[in-house]
RNA sequence: GGGGCGUUAGCUCAGUCGGUCAGAGCAGCGGACUCAUAAUCCGUCGGUCGUCGGUUCAAGCCCGACACGCCCUACCA
């Protein structure tokens, strides 16, 4: 047994979730963990709602709430549609507890301590009305080499140069329209390169263990080339205080959101902890050198995952070119494996909220099964490269695959072995076939388990229906539906005896990929109770400072194990009803033209 | 501009160390069956593996150009 801890991007809190965001690392995130679990893993799968940073507060300047305001309903809509899809979170919390904010701040001054924060000042555009820093982006105006008049500040759309904002011709403010005002500001900037040489080693030591997806292992050790300094603070009033005399209580100076963020991997384990009553637990995942941990986001986080999060950590433990001690968490452990996945893009396009090309997955769920949603992404999903999600693609894939394949095993199982016998019959002698099909199936539980601990989450659900279709194969061949004289009686009961097993044995296959439909498949099995432990959002009070919030948590421990469960003969087996829902056709128009709307 | 990825059957994609690798699923076509949500099973049609050149006894696989597409490269998170 093994300590793993699966640490899963945190989604930031400016609406409802889209499709992208659940494909990309919540759906496969869940699926690694439940599987590690059922195989007798000790996993620790923290997350929760990334919550400060300027586009939180335009929002809600916007809006005419607070960012707090804003950010506590968000929170509470994200936890309820990630707790809808099954994704079983030990903990599922948010960057704006007081435990985070401590956590945080002890980073970043153990950091700083070391000598790996360097205060700098560097040019910047701030708001004049707000005072708060305007990132490039919210920065526009007449690009000085084209003239193309809605250049951004980073770069213009019309001749792709990159563009410093300060030379934009006329520049001003996408939010209000003022003329920015390019001021001097001190802020503390992560030393990058004095950790780089600690940072190489890492990278080149986690690429010879040849597990990471290559194009993120590459990219990760190809940016170290140009590695600079990065700001790690931000004039901005909403986020956490710089921990360090004079900064403490300067209104308007507080951590890069980033730099918060990814510290929530760590902050979430201690929340854990204390809220198990055991406050030291956490240690097991993170001081342990022989706990593995696994990092799941989209591509676009790479860059904060494989280099700035370690280089918090190297910089927390002192293992850079200055030296330096580690804080009192430790030596911590540094990302196993940094999975990232590709985009899923929507009917051949970028999801996009601004120009409302997006599918909110509290829509799906509202309409459809979430297992048929987990199906779709399981099989179909971007996880070496990027992927198109369609409705006609969801129908056909749902209907033919999640329905008529695998639904139907287990309706025609089902309703044989009642009608026959209205129990699971007692098995008489193995004929060749039958040792056959146990035999592949079984089988199915080295390959299919094999492929989920290396993430390859399509190809294990690709094998995982492959082997539906050898037990319906089965079927056709042993034809139980034509013996019906007494004389048959015996071999009838060994086929549906060893059918029930198969039809047991693939349901534990795609558990991890269909947990609410294990649990429904599981009762037609004649079984009692949830099959799949199922996560649960929970209202709790801030440890620290008192305030209510929900989270997402859940008791795991009666995860069933990775193998055969040999069924019980006498387990009575009632009429079944379909465990799938069959989608009709004119769904694929009718949600066509919902999104044309 | 720099870096990365992709291009294989009508569609979606697998193809590890170069040597039965020309593959799967879906769609199409033909047949079988009736337990099952007209579901299932069997068979079958179908590809110059983006283009050009190179290395090799042997190349989707390695190398070099080129074409097309996508992504990363932000003081967005």
């Amino acid at each position: 047994m093994t300590r793993v801890l699966a640490a899963v991007a945190w989604p930031y809190a400016n609406g409802p979730r889209h499709l992208g965001h659940v494909a990309g690392f919540g759906v496969p995130s869940d699926v690694f963990a439940r599987f590690m679990r059922m195989s007798g893993h000790d996993v620790l799968m923290v997350s929760g709602s990334d919550e400060h940073g300027t586009p939180i507060l335009v929002l809600a300047d916007s809006q005419g709430v607070t960012a707090r305001e804003l950010v506590d309903t968000n929170h509470a809509i994200i936890a309820h549609e990630l707790a809808d899809l099954g994704c079983s979170y030990d903990l599922y919390t948010r960057t704006t507890t007081g435990n985070h904010y401590a956590v945080a701040q002890e980073l970043f001054a153990q950091v700083w301590k070391n000598g790996y924060m360097i205060e700098r000042t560097q040019k910047g555009a701030i708001s004049p009305s707000t005072g708060r820093t305007l990132p490039d982006r919210y920065i526009e105006g007449t690009c000085p080499i084209c003239g193309y008049a809605e250049a951004r500040g980073d770069q213009c759309d019309n001749c792709g140069n990159q563009l410093e904002p300060e030379d934009l011709i006329e520049p001003r403010s996408k939010i209000n329209g003022e003329t920015p005002d390019f001021v001097e500001t001190q802020h503390f900037f992560l030393d990058l390169p004095a950790l780089a040489e600690s940072l190489r080693a890492y990278l080149e030591e986690r690429e010879a263990s040849g597990t990471w997806r290559p194009n993120v292992i590459k990219f990760s050790l190809n940016i170290l080339d140009d590695i600079k300094p990065r700001a790690m603070t931000r004039d901005i009033d909403w986020g956490i205080p710089v921990p360090l005399d004079g900064w403490r209580d300067l209104p308007t100076k507080k951590l890069y959101v980033w730099f918060d963020a990814v510290v929530g991997y760590l902050s979430a384990s201690i929340e854990w902890a204390r809220r198990q009553g055991n406050p030291e637990r956490w240690r097991e995942w993170w001081n342990e050198a022989d706990a593995l941990s696994y990092y799941f986001m989209g591509k676009d986080n790479i860059t904060f995952h494989s280099q700035i999060w370690p280089a918090e950590l190297l910089g927390y433990m002192g293992k850079g070119d200055k030296g330096g001690e580690p804080g009192i968490y430790g030596e911590l452990n540094l990302p196993t494996e940094v999975v990232s996945s590709e985009y899923l893009t929507m009917e051949s396009q970028q999801f996009s909220t601004s120009r409302g090309h997006t599918i909110l997955v509290r829509d799906v769920l509202t309409r459809y099964q979430p297992d048929a949603l987990r199906y779709f992404i399981c099989a179909a999903g971007p996880e070496t490269s990027d992927a198109d999600f369609t409705w006609r693609d969801f129908v056909q894939r749902t209907n033919s695959e999640l329905v008529a394949g695998w639904g139907n095993l287990v309706q025609r199982t089902a309703t044989m072995l009642h009608k026959s016998f209205g129990e699971i019959p007692v098995c008489g002698p193995l004929a060749s076939e039958d040792k056959a099909v146990l035999a592949a199936v079984e089988t199915g539980f080295e390959v299919v388990g094999g492929l989920l601990r290396r993430q390859r989450l399509r190809q294990a659900t690709a094998e995982a229906m492959r082997v539906v279709g050898e037990v319906n194969a089965y079927i056709s061949r042993t034809e139980p539906f034509r013996m019906k004289g007494e004389d048959q009686r015996e071999r009838l009961a060994t086929v549906l005896h060893v059918l029930a097993q198969c039809v047991s044995d693939c349901n534990t296959l795609l558990a991890p990929m269909l947990p609410h439909s294990s649990n429904a498949v599981h009762r037609v099995l004649g079984g009692e109770g949830d099959f799949m432990p199922m996560p649960q959002v929970v209202e709790v009070t801030d440890l620290d400072d008192g305030r209510a919030y929900p989270i997402i948590t859940g008791d795991y421990s009666a995860t069933p194990a990775w193998g055969r469960r040999p069924v019980v003969a006498g387990t009575p087996i009632a009429k079944p009803a379909p465990a799938f829902v069959k989608l009709d056709e004119s769904v694929v128009a009718e949600e066509l033209a919902r999104m044309a709307d």
